[in-house]
DNA sequence: CACCTCCATGAAATCGATTACATTTATGTT
DNA sequence: AACATAAATGTAATCGATTTCATGGAGGTG
């Protein structure tokens, strides 16, 4: 790799004038420009981030992070944050933190360092401390989980409402006899939509049965089947089931077929995210979609005008019932 | 953020001093140590990974390229990077790259400027050219994907075998009229498959038809049913399908249903990868195994080798037929 | 032609850490 | 006590780029 040095030597002019033609300051001549041009194309020089960071802490560099990649949850969101990022001159980097406090300090501390500019948080802090300890200093803006006393700026949904009108739509098919899959509840989400689940009920009179709430440690298909097993195992068995993640759904809705039962005749399902294979189940599944491209287009929106210093103003996107075969 | 030279200041000693303490030097008297780590925690201060790799040249981070964080394939592959880099001491970034030139460049010149030490690259390169000269100066291992002239180092498995396998054990059940649906051949493993395919074809001594052969320009569920689709209006319809990848067999799964048709009955249908997915479908997909979480692992172990200096082999791993309901 | 202004360029400081080398301090030996 | 030696610490150069300030030269005006 070349150095700044090498191209101004090449050139014959010094280190700065090279600086100045690279940042297209104005001050430089037509002539000397197309000299330092030409040195740097015959180097094939590329000026040095670090370099350039340390002297003005500026990368150009956003942070994503997200609990796990495997979740088909955050694809459309990320895909929103990289159009909207590049669009504006920002490059994101993908971390995935496990939900593991030590893996969330690290990319932490990439921020501190003016590695990145700022962090888009997608994971329910496990550091709250140092979250917001962060969060007082550098630009960051939490997607779909967010911080409760909103300290943080964040994009999301009404998880809350959303399921509400999940449940709404199963009781007003006659349903009454509805379990709902939740995972971890240290999601934020998870508490919102087991509210809203206890709402709906509530409202039409039916009973919350603590039998019929199951939580998952994990987001896998596996765990969905294992939770509907267990449902199924009841003497005093749900007749729909309100799932928080399609992925659960989809565990539940095979453990169902494969016991023999049929969706939506025996069982209904409704799931949550409207991910690309709740179209190609058998049968299709009814859920709740979020708008995640546009989720993740307002995060980077609102990060980016962090950065520059501008304010800011949280917001909360509707989401919205598709109804398909499973119900 | 506290800087070297304030935490010096406050503990009464030079920043060489700090450094010292910092990189476990020993020579350090302990009195001067613990005043070091006081002043260190009251200031709460993190070293800038800036100023440290702009000396060192070393940032203990590693880029991860893949063309599209949607495709569940990569997901395993990067838990097995993720694994072995954390257990090494280095921190991985993901960067998607959408198979844009333009996008890699911006990832290749992180690597050149230090701000990573190596890359893994799982994506068919765009500029052969630029990865070539990058390769030469830099640790890079191909995951995967790989340049078939072998300059970089690589991790993968043998594609054209894989596929001779699949195909052969769909003429060992009988069949006959045989379907490809294969992705964009600028991928080698969609070339390698294809040959694999002729080849089985070839030796049982069946046709190659031309109108049987359908390549996808995307690896979504949407893609896989348009093939099907077509494969389906023909004339002379095929009675099995080999897709590259679970993502498109599961497509083509719905797309057969869709039209009354039954599996594996009417049709046959195996996919390539193993993904989560494929046992969750009715019937439950027969498949060729990948060990992705190895490969990943091998990867991250070939490019942590490389960036010490070490000598590496290319590896090529085994796969495994899979045999479920869809054949 | 003398003087002033303005523009292009260079010299040197700077960012935050590390490290070779120099210097001071402590320890041991006779 | 005097000296040799080793250990602890400080000084200053360094990495690569940017930027402030200084400088030299071109061009304009009277």
């Amino acid at each position: 790799m070349a150095t700044i040095q090498e191209v101004a030597k090449k050139a014959g002019v010094s280190a700065a004038t090279v600086s100045r033609v690279l940042n297209n300051r104005t001050t430089v001549t037509e002539k000397t420009r197309n000299k330092v041009d030409q040195a740097i194309k015959e180097l094939n020089y590329e000026p040095s981030v670090l370099g350039r960071n340390l002297r003005n802490s500026e990368s150009r560099l956003l942070l994503v992070l997200i609990p796990s990649i495997s979740n088909p949850f955050y694809t459309k969101i990320i895909n929103g944050i990289e159009d909207r990022a590049i669009e504006q001159g920002y490059n994101i980097l993908l971390c995935e933190t496990d939900s593991n406090p030590k893996r969330e300090t690290i990319y932490f501390n990439l921020l501190k360092n003016r590695l990145a500019d700022g962090i888009i948080l997608m994971d329910p802090t496990v550091n709250q401390e140092s979250l917001l300890e962060l969060a007082s200093s550098h630009p960051i803006v939490q997607c779909s989980e967010f911080d409760e006393n909103e300290i943080i700026s964040y994009v999301s949904i009404d998880n809350e409402l959303a399921a509400y009108h999940a449940v709404r739509h199963l009781i007003k098919l006659g349903q009454e006899k509805i379990a709902f899959i939740n995972f971890n509840e240290n999601f934020l989400y998870a508490r919102e939509r087991r509210r809203g689940y206890e709402r709906a009920l509530k409202e039409f009179g039916l009973e919350i049965e603590s039998n019929w709430i199951y939580n998952t440690t994990q987001l896998g298909f596996e765990n969905g089947q294992q939770a509907m097993r267990k449902l199924l195992n009841q003497n005093n068995r749900p007749t729909a089931v309100f799932a928080v993640s399609d992925v659960l759904a989809i565990g539940a809705l095979k453990e169902i077929q494969s016991s023999g039962l049929k969706v939506p005749e025996d069982i209904a399902i409704i799931g949550f995210d409207k991910i690309s294979f709740s179209n190609m189940t058998h049968p299709t599944l009814t859920t709740i979609a979020q708008p995640m491209y546009q989720m993740g287009v307002l995060s980077a929106n609102m990060l980016i005008k962090k950065i520059k210093g501008d304010q800011v103003e949280n917001m909360i996107l509707d989401h919205e019932l598709i109804i398909r075969e499973s119900t």
